[in-house]
Formats: structure tokens, C-alpha cells, sequence
DNA sequence: TGTTAGCACTCTCGTTCGTTGAGTGCTAAC
DNA sequence: GTTAGCACTCAACGAACGAGAGTGCTAACA
């Protein structure tokens, strides 16, 4: 029994069915193979070597009389092949953002839809945690009937505001006094050292603690928020698209799973080549077992990385898939690189 | 023949009908009410009854060997029976929201999620138009890297923010004394006479045009939101959870009508009674066409009129759903009232 | 006159049982 | 090593059928 690996033959044979199936969701036949295909190699040579191929684990049956689906292992095959050649950008995709300056909350949520739009896959897109993120600025606005605006904008242009009471004797230059005040003494800091310092005027400072605990209420806020990966969401019903999912059970499994946003977030945030691409039951993920995850990485800021990614059936255009991450990622890359 | 009104008892069997096939879904034959909801009568009695109520169009038959499916007729007399009645705001609801100052859109967006969670039905909110905003204050938050954080608060507390370029020279002096000039000449105008003021300066004002035209940027896009009622929705797959929607076409048609939200504006901006059920046909909305939409309507400034609702099949818990939509309308009305 | 028991009738649903057809594996010839 | 031929397997489809639920109708009863 010589048994030897995947010649050149095998490989093509393997490549068109895969292609076969992502287009049809049906199994495929030697038949179809043979007429396709290889039309050069009867039914019957590709009968040998897809029996050959089952056996090394790369196709299945459904049943005896069915053709053959690929494996995970087969895609895996695939995709590696695929992610040896360069990958090429996708040009429609990159034209998806309107270059305007957003926060990079809006950046992302903007990203998600498109790529959602552009895949027909559910989408996606991981921000990273900035630990010690430092206040720039810290500034009240002022609001009608006794309220103000409060802002903290941080050295990497995050920005986050809350509604506080505030005092009504308070007018718009008071305000700016003490926004000035606060901004000198915690311009720099991080937002652990500010709820710190906060901590202490509070003891002091008698009539302003409204404004002292809503700034350190919102810095604690950014700092959780902050200091964890969160992933956003875009066309999550979009699996509805696909016959894998007609079982309104197997939707409604899936939904929940994503909804459940830890799972998605712990494997993003390993996101270590510019590609990564998770077939099967290699997410972990219940629910997503006949998925696969394809995430492309973005750079932003110093050292951080995110990502952007689709989730779909195995069943999937890789190398289209591929190539519209990858021009997201690039457009993401220079928004928020800098 | 006599052919008299719904009697009493006609009313009671139909409603006993409603109330079984709100629980299981299932057509609900003779024998069933005869044991389980008037144990007086027999079920030779009933079927009498029923066959009456069938021909006066409030059951229907799937077939004749089934028992019997109340029809939108049905709905409508019980729902109107119920709106007659006081509706109990439900206790769990009001609890649901944290007594938090927010700004409008994220407490729509967090009703709309605990009416979803509660109900588990689709949500929408419909936040009303605003014309006429008028500028109450308007500010510049230096950021790092030559950007600055424009923020436009109105008379309403209806915030919006954008980040614009600014010439670096400018420290946060210098944004606050812009700001003030700004807050000066614009407060208490209207958003449209903004844009036209801006358009005047623009001419005289060479280096800080990019201000200006940020400024009038970011009042267009405002006004261009808040001119037009808008609608949040939340829990929109919630419709996998009943039979109803079991077949994935369906449920794929559902969630597409639902992304037009023009409809469901157009549909909630014609709010003028504390509750209404548009059940079937009645919301003219494809596809749409077996659900019913029940809202209450909430109160937000003088006047101005939002409105809360679920979407779901014909077959609903009217009672339950009423009272969670009036707690709910009756928080947000205090929020927002004002 | 309203209510009820009895009964024939209808129709869905689940099961069984061939039939069909796609696709395979194997063998033998090229 | 490749291919034609053929027997074989099994899902999918449809027809036939019995069981069961629920009805409408009739006739008896209060």
C-alpha cells in the first residue's frame, strides 16, 4: 500500500469540488467533476482518486449513493493554499468609506455594515483594549435647565460623555473655569489615577462632588469599556441567506451565539498574522461548528491590533472573502493607524 | 333567519378560543373549550356556537377536520374589549431602567431593548420629529493632533457631536473663546438659520472657515435627523422564537420589511390614542401581513408625541403586552417629558 | 326552543411500500 | 494508469392506507 499524499491530481480534483460546492451546497459528483472540470479524466479515474481522497479524510459521503462533500480538513488544505499567495485587495471595497474623521467607534460600527453588505456574512469587528489610556481633555457643556455635558476626549481621540447635574448657578464660563481647573490637574493621567484623585477632592471639595463623582462615574465607565476587546456586530441575519441555516433551529442557535459576545472576543483577540482563518471546531464555539471564521488584522495605534472578520458556513468564497478583508483592513489600518 | 349580534356567551367561547390558541398555537376544536373553559356546556354546544361565530367571520377553519383559528376579526373585537378597560401598567417593566440621565437616543435604544426582553417580541421605538430645534449651546473640545471635538447641544438636551480639523495654533483657550463667540451669535437660533449664518460669515472669515464648515455641516446633519421621525428596534430576532415563523422565508421577509423602516415611521407617526393594535392587514405592511403591532404612545417635550411598540404574529398575549408598552410608555415619558 | 348524545363523514398526519435515479465500487479490458 | 460496464445501495418521491381528531347533522330530551 503506497498511500502517498496529495499529488498534483488530487489536489485539482479536491480544488473543484470544493468550488463546486461553495457554489451549489450540493455534494458533488464524479460526473460533474469529470465534465466540468478535468475533462481530460473519465468518471470513473475521478470515482479512484475521491475514493482515495475519502480516505485520507479530505471528502465525505452523506450517504453511499450521494456525492461527496468536502471536510473541514479539505478547506483547511484549501485556505492554506489560498493564504501562500499574496492576497489581493479588493477594490469595491475600499471605496465603501466616506473619508470623513469619525471616532473609531463609528469607524467600526461603519465597517461592520459594509462588510456585512459586501460578504452577505454576517460581520465581525473586533477594537482592541487600550490599557492605559491618558485624558487629554476634559470639558463641560453646558445644557438647558441645570445639566451639562460632560466630555472626556484621551490622547488616542476616544471620546465619551454623560449627561450630570450640575449646580444652576453655574454658567457657561464658570463651567469652562473648572473644566480648564480639571484638565491641568488631570490632563496626562491615566483614568485609573484619575477616579483616584478624584477619590481624594471629593473628601474637600464640598459643593462640586456632583460634577467630581459624574467625571469619575464616566471615567470608571471608559476604563471598563476600554480595557476589554469588544466586538461589534453587523448583519446577523444574513446567515438566513444560506441553506445550512433553513433549519430555524440551527438560526436561532447561531443568533444566541453570537449575542454571547465573549467567545468571539477571546478568539479575535489572539489575532497574531495578518490572516487567520478558523474552520469548524476549531472556533471552540458551539453553535458554530459547521462555520467558519475568517478575520483579517488591522493596525491601530502603536502595537495595537484589531480585527475585521466574516462568520459563515464552511461552505465559503474564501478567496473573495479574503480579499474584501483585506481591503477593509487597509482602510481601517490608515483611519486609525496614525 | 335570525342571525342576532355576538351574545354574551358567543363572546365568552370566542374569547376562551383566543386565549388557548394565544398558548399553544394550535386550532382549538369543541371538546377543548367544552372541558377546559365552559364546563356547563357541552361540547355538541359549542360546536353550534362555533359554526355561528365562523360564519360571522371571526374563526376560521384550516381544514374541516381541524378545529377551529380566530381571525383578525376576532383579534380586533377582543383587543377592542380590552382597550375598554384600564390598562395595569406592569410593575417589572418600570424597574427595567436605570434612573440615569441620558441623552434621548440611548434611553430609546434601552427601552427598545427591555421591551424586547420582556415581551420577547420584536420592539420598535419611534422617537418623534423635532422641527424647530434651536441652538442652545456649542462647543469646541481640543483633541490631540490638531483635531477638535465639535459639540452642538440644543434647547431640547438633543446632543450631537463630530470631530473636525482645526488649525493647531488654536489651544483650548482660544476653542473656548471661539466657542463663547459661537454660543453668542447662535444660541436660540434654529438649526436652518444656523447654516444660513454660517454661510454669510464663511465669506468674511478666511482662516477658520473649516470651523464654520464643520459647524454647518454638523447642524445639517442634525437637523436632517431630528426632522424626520426615527425608528429603533430592537430584538429583531426575536420572531425565530414563535411557529408562526418556523419556515425561514418567512422569517427572512419578516426581518427585510423590518430594515424599511419608512413603513414602521410612517405607520407610528400617526400615534394619537394612549394604545393601538394594527392587527394583519391593517398596518399595510407586507409580508407583515400575519403579525400585529401594538403601541403606546409616550410624551417628550410639549406636544411632541413618540411611540413604543411590539411586533409579533396576530396571535399575542394583548393584556400582558399592553401593560409591559404602558409601563414602559409612562417611564419614558417622565424622562422625557419634561 | 335550547341542549345534548350519537353517528357518519372528512381530512390531516404518520407509516409503509414500491419505484426511480443518482452515484458509487469493483472488475475486466485497453 | 485509465476507462467502460455493471451490479449495488440508498435517498427522495409518491401512492396507499389506517388512525385519530374534529366536524355537521339528526333526533331525542328538558
Amino acid at each position: 500500500m503506497r498511500e502517498a499524499g496529495v499529488d498534483a491530481r488530487k489536489r485539482r480534483i479536491l480544488q473543484a469540488i470544493i468550488e463546486d460546492y461553495v457554489l451549489t451546497a450540493l455534494p458533488v459528483g464524479s460526473r460533474t467533476i469529470s465534465r466540468k472540470y478535468e475533462t481530460s479524466l473519465s468518471s470513473a479515474t475521478i470515482r479512484n482518486e475521491m475514493s482515495d481522497l475519502e480516505e485520507m479524510g479530505y471528502l465525505a459521503q452523506p450517504h453511499v449513493s450521494a456525492g461527496r462533500v468536502p471536510s473541514h480538513k479539505a478547506y483547511r488544505l484549501y485556505v492554506d493554499g489560498l493564504l501562500q499567495e499574496a492576497v489581493q485587495p479588493d477594490e469595491e471595497a475600499r471605496q465603501y468609506f466616506a473619508e470623513q474623521i469619525r471616532p473609531m467607534e463609528d469607524v467600526a460600527a461603519a465597517a461592520a455594515q459594509a462588510i456585512a453588505r459586501l460578504t452577505r456574512y454576517t460581520a465581525v469587528v473586533m477594537m482592541p483594549k487600550q490599557l492605559e489610556l491618558r485624558v487629554s481633555c476634559l470639558q463641560l457643556v453646558p445644557m438647558p435647565r441645570g445639566a451639562a455635558l460632560l466630555v472626556i476626549v484621551t490622547d488616542t481621540g476616544a471620546i465619551r460623555d454623560t449627561v450630570i447635574r450640575v449646580s444652576d448657578r453655574l454658567d457657561s464660563d464658570a463651567l469652562f473655569s473648572i473644566s480648564r481647573l480639571l484638565t491641568e490637574r488631570l490632563a496626562g493621567r491615566t483614568l485609573k489615577e484619575v477616579q483616584e484623585m478624584l477619590g481624594a477632592y471629593a473628601r474637600m471639595n464640598g459643593p462640586d462632588a456632583r460634577v467630581l463623582e459624574g467625571i469619575a462615574s464616566l471615567a470608571r465607565q471608559m476604563e471598563k469599556q476600554s480595557a476589554q476587546d469588544t466586538v461589534i456586530i453587523g448583519g446577523s441575519h444574513n446567515i438566513l441567506n444560506y441553506p445550512e441555516y433553513s433549519d430555524v433551529e440551527k438560526a436561532r442557535a447561531f443568533l444566541s451565539a453570537l449575542e454571547e459576545k465573549e467567545r468571539l472576543t477571546s478568539l479575535l483577540s489572539r489575532h497574531d498574522a495578518p490572516f487567520m482563518v478558523h474552520i469548524g471546531p476549531e472556533s471552540a464555539i458551539p453553535d458554530m461548528q459547521d462555520c467558519a471564521i475568517v478575520t483579517a488584522g488591522y493596525q491601530v495605534g502603536k502595537g495595537h491590533r484589531g480585527a475585521v472578520g466574516v462568520i459563515g458556513p464552511a461552505r465559503m468564497p474564501y478567496a473573495k472573502v479574503l480579499s474584501t478583508l483585506g481591503a477593509v483592513s487597509r482602510v481601517l489600518t490608515d483611519l486609525l493607524g496614525e
